[in-house]
DNA sequence: TTTATTATTGAAAATCATTTCCAATAAGGG
DNA sequence: CCCTTATTGGAAATGATTTTCAATAATAAA
């Protein structure tokens, strides 16, 4: 890990996500490509204002507009959000079933697929969703580097 | 579910975390007391302004000192944060390892033990801890009512 | 017991995170 | 190129959480 690329190609996914938020009406603006760009660009999860921070380097993009693309990448299932060490932060995830392991260090989060959860015998209680996270040290950040 | 007993039974956690708090030097007061007597009665997961708002009903307890006190059992592991449906969320924990049935229709969690995520290969990632949540809905509020 | 020490409390203020407002702007269809 | 309307950004509002500090009270020691 260590912020690798993530699993699907960064283009295609930006793709994806242009054609979906046509779909549903919505406009794909010089803003949203901005922070699609620095998200698609490793796997990182960001907090709103660390996102919002990045982005001005180049694109000027505010930060209401941040939370609000955020918000959107959330709710139509683009992205998640995570509580890790008290903060909230959001990263960009493939629509498909899967989980995370999420390094402590560097904030990066890897996918991995494959969880027989939906064996598990929970009696009465009417299962919608689960989530498994494994926290830990990533091997990037096990060799030293602080961030 | 729908808030049943906690699975150990409750004077013998208050006890254990009065125990812990003297280890610590740390006093145990009349607020916490009545604090942890709502954490005991159920297993519901409280937002802190929830949890203040139901000591009112006998003891006086600041919102600040249960900001405090949540903060406290969250640090020496008696209580863990969940994060539903974007609140903050606080419920006692017993110490040992076990996985959560969320309800988000009342917040009331279930635990349950034995999971074989320990078995799972992730590589060079050093794993510290883990988590799974299901979410649903528990039986009580499969009934129909509403909290 | 009584006293001394010091952790804890609570109310107010400060801070930090997030959302709402609204006028100006710009995406994208026609 | 024009029109419609979703989006933007800055400011203000709101909401959540933390800090401050003087008063209080829980325990240890006498």
């Amino acid at each position: 890990m260590g912020l690798t690329k993530l699993a699907s190609p960064k283009e295609e996914l930006m793709e994806e996500i242009r054609a979906r938020f046509h779909e549903l009406g919505q406009r794909f603006t010089r803003e949203r490509e901005a922070l699609l760009g620095v998200l698609l660009m490793s796997s990182k999860a960001w907090t709103p204002q660390e996102l919002y921070d990045q982005t001005q380097a180049d694109e000027n993009v505010g930060l209401t507009t941040t939370y609000r693309t955020l918000e959107t990448l959330t709710r139509i299932g683009f992205a998640q959000v995570f509580l890790i060490e008290g903060e909230l932060r959001y990263r960009l995830c493939a629509p498909t079933h899967h989980h995370h392991l999420v390094c402590t260090t560097c904030k990066g989060i890897d996918e991995f697929r494959g969880c027989d959860l939906d064996l598990l015998d929970v009696g009465s209680f009417q299962a919608t969703s689960h989530r498994i996270e494994i926290f830990g040290i990533c091997k990037n950040c096990q060799t030293g580097a602080t961030s």
